[in-house]
DNA sequence: ATGGTCGGGTTCCGA
């Protein structure tokens, strides 16, 4: 079994005792962290391998920020997304087996129409030919991470106060809707059609007690591997914590053997 | 009711 967790802690340095926390009760093979907000040097690998978790980062001073823990060593890790300069520390990857994890902090956007706006579309331009190469290369592609895209209405609480802002855009949803056509399946609605299920709550105006929130961390697998899908959830409980991120992880699990190449 | 709350770093920006 491979089970493959997401969490974008908004400051790792904030919230580590709740990494650390949830590593020890759910014991995922692999954990992508985003807005881990601190540089590679900064970032806490020996805390993590008394736990027995190796890391590959991505890290920046102050903002965003990516890192994969995982129960094996990683394999061919790579930062950024290729040939595409980026000051923005946005993407790792590493193989793990016959699994590669791609994890994402996709832009925010800022709103619509905006110079992030713009920076979110161009950036997913950049995107596509590397998932496209990963796909063609390697045996099995697990992408994950804080997408920034609520990709239909049953992903948002009030779809008509949503409309048409940025996460929920419809250019935003075509992009999202390009990284599916590529090959590639969205594990939670795979196996839950249910409204209700959010991955993020704005810190503001108790939204997340009252449940308005948006799912737009996601965990997507090449089709070949989506077969092998046999639980996929988004753990609310950290939300519930003292000083939460206000994301919260989602896991999947995978009939595959990782230590098998 | 058109705000609100975080984190990081400074007197505001990004989410």
């Amino acid at each position: 079994m491979l089970t493959v967790a997401t969490w974008n802690v908004n400051s790792l340095r904030v919230r580590q005792a709740h990494v650390v926390a949830w590593l020890q009760n759910h014991q995922p093979d692999l954990l992508a962290l985003q807005e881990i907000k601190m540089t590679s040097e900064q970032f806490p690998a020996d805390d993590f391998l008394e736990l027995g978790y190796h890391a590959v980062v991505s890290g920046q001073k102050t903002y965003n920020g990516v890192a994969i823990l995982s129960r094996i060593p990683p394999a061919s890790p790579q930062c950024g997304i290729p040939d595409y300069s980026d000051p923005q520390q946005r993407v790792i990857a590493a193989d793990y087996g016959p699994v590669t994890l791609l994890n994402l902090y996709v832009p925010n956007g800022s709103e619509v129409g905006s110079e992030k706006y713009l920076y979110k579309l161009d950036w997913f331009d950049r995107l596509h030919p590397y998932i496209r190469q990963l796909l063609k290369e390697k045996q099995h592609l697990v992408i994950v991470g804080d997408f920034n895209v609520a990709p239909a209405d049953i992903d948002v609480h009030d779809p008509e106060e949503w409309a048409g802002k940025v996460l929920v855009s419809d250019a935003e949803r075509a992009e999202f809707r390009k990284l599916i056509d590529h090959g590639l399946v969205d594990c939670y609605r795979m196996l839950d059609s249910n409204p209700g299920a959010y991955s993020w709550w704005d810190y503001r105006a108790a939204a997340f007690r009252r449940n308005r929130g948006l799912r737009i961390d996601h965990i997507l697998a090449d089709k070949a591997l989506g077969q092998q899908l046999v639980a996929c959830s988004i753990d609310t409980e950290p939300r519930t914590l003292e000083r939460p991120s206000d994301h919260t992880p989602v896991v999947a699990s995978f009939d595959i053997d990782i230590r098998q190449p």
